[in-house]
DNA sequence: CGCGACGTTGATTTGCCTCAACGATTGTGG
DNA sequence: CCACAATCGTTGAGGCAAATCAACGTCGCG
């Protein structure tokens, strides 16, 4: 049941059974349908969620109406809001099942009891957070510095299981450019490939 | 002397006079001179650095030649590479004085020490952390969804005494913009203003 | 079957960049 | 103290990456 998340948590810190049973006491085990959410917009974020299995998206909606995706999160990955978690305020995100879903998820009472009870897991999540800043860092200054082009080669090469179970419209939509000029790209780089 | 910084901390965690001497003891002070740097990018980031007084900024340069700037940072903000710091691995920035500056750094060893001796420092580091993820998000959010004009109204309305401080071409490497284009939505701000 | 989701393609437009030239101001060495 | 170099902001011409809009083909599915 809790086997992968605790993989995961041993990845960081170290546990003992007594500290481990804390912990699992205080989690929530969650099955989620496709196209369901678990948040929206407006809504204060009330979890951070594990993902054990499935296929999540977390994404913001411009004035425009045009999508674009911050996160997508599968096995063994985190997600939540947590500007409006930490903070408990409205959140400007959306967080939607794109493939029916196992979750676990801790609520905000819940974490400051954790704190409480076991010290340690600051420092997990502090390093979770640290690693999320470092790779949001890497994203912005792709999104600014490099072509559409060598941005989505870089998506091929990080994540090469996501471009298999993601639809295209929505590598665009994390991309930050539109489905059509993606599209562009694929073919440009399949016609100078085979040349 | 450390009376700045240690308001900062007060603000997340309440120390005792032991605990705060343990901290001092493991702190450094430094004065930087303006044009100095404090970091190159292929370096190992070996500091975190509380700013006292002046203003440096953190940027990288893209294989164009073009500076992007990260954060601008002025009294009572923290600046580093955190993913070089804490991986220590070479890092992608620069780190640059920009006006003398006294700063207050500690460096890897000290912070795992503190770590040690006062955990509690593990809550403080999250969440700043934290926040620096939110804020990031916030940015990330503006740079893909928003045009130039009201990326730079935003950073007004955010940072009005940056605004005077900083010269106006690095205020434009900051939004992501040449500083040939901001001058001319300037025009157009005024222009359209006084009509 | 027919509808909705997805991908493709082309025409047109646009936000922003690059390059180059030109004042204004500041700083600095002779 | 002047001269000259840097630094900074402005303006204009031209160009390009990517968006927008519209139309069309193709699936998979209720």
């Amino acid at each position: 049941m809790f086997q992968e998340i605790d993989n995961y948590v041993s990845q960081c810190i170290h546990l003992t059974q007594e500290e481990l049973h804390i912990f699992h006491s205080l989690l929530n085990v969650r099955e989620v349908r496709k196209k369901s959410f678990l948040l929206k917009e407006g809504e204060i974020c009330n979890f951070e969620a594990f993902i054990v299995s499935g296929c999540v998206r977390s994404f913001f909606i411009d004035e425009n109406g045009y999508e674009t995706i911050l996160q997508f999160a599968v096995e063994n990955w985190w997600v939540s809001d947590i500007a409006s978690f930490s903070e408990q305020k409205p959140s400007t995100i959306f967080i939607e099942v794109m493939d029916d879903a196992r979750i676990i998820t801790i609520d905000y009472q819940s974490k400051e009891e954790l704190f409480r009870q076991v010290p340690k897991f600051e420092r997990l999540f502090r390093l979770l957070v640290q690693r999320s800043l470092g790779n949001l860092q890497q994203r912005f200054f792709a999104s600014v510095s490099q072509p559409a082009l060598e941005r989505y080669r870089s998506f091929l090469d990080k994540y090469p299981a996501l471009s298999q179970r993601v639809p295209q419209n929505q590598i665009a939509r994390y991309l930050g450019i539109s489905p059509e000029f993606l599209s562009k790209i694929r073919k440009e780089m399949f016609h100078t490939k085979n040349k």
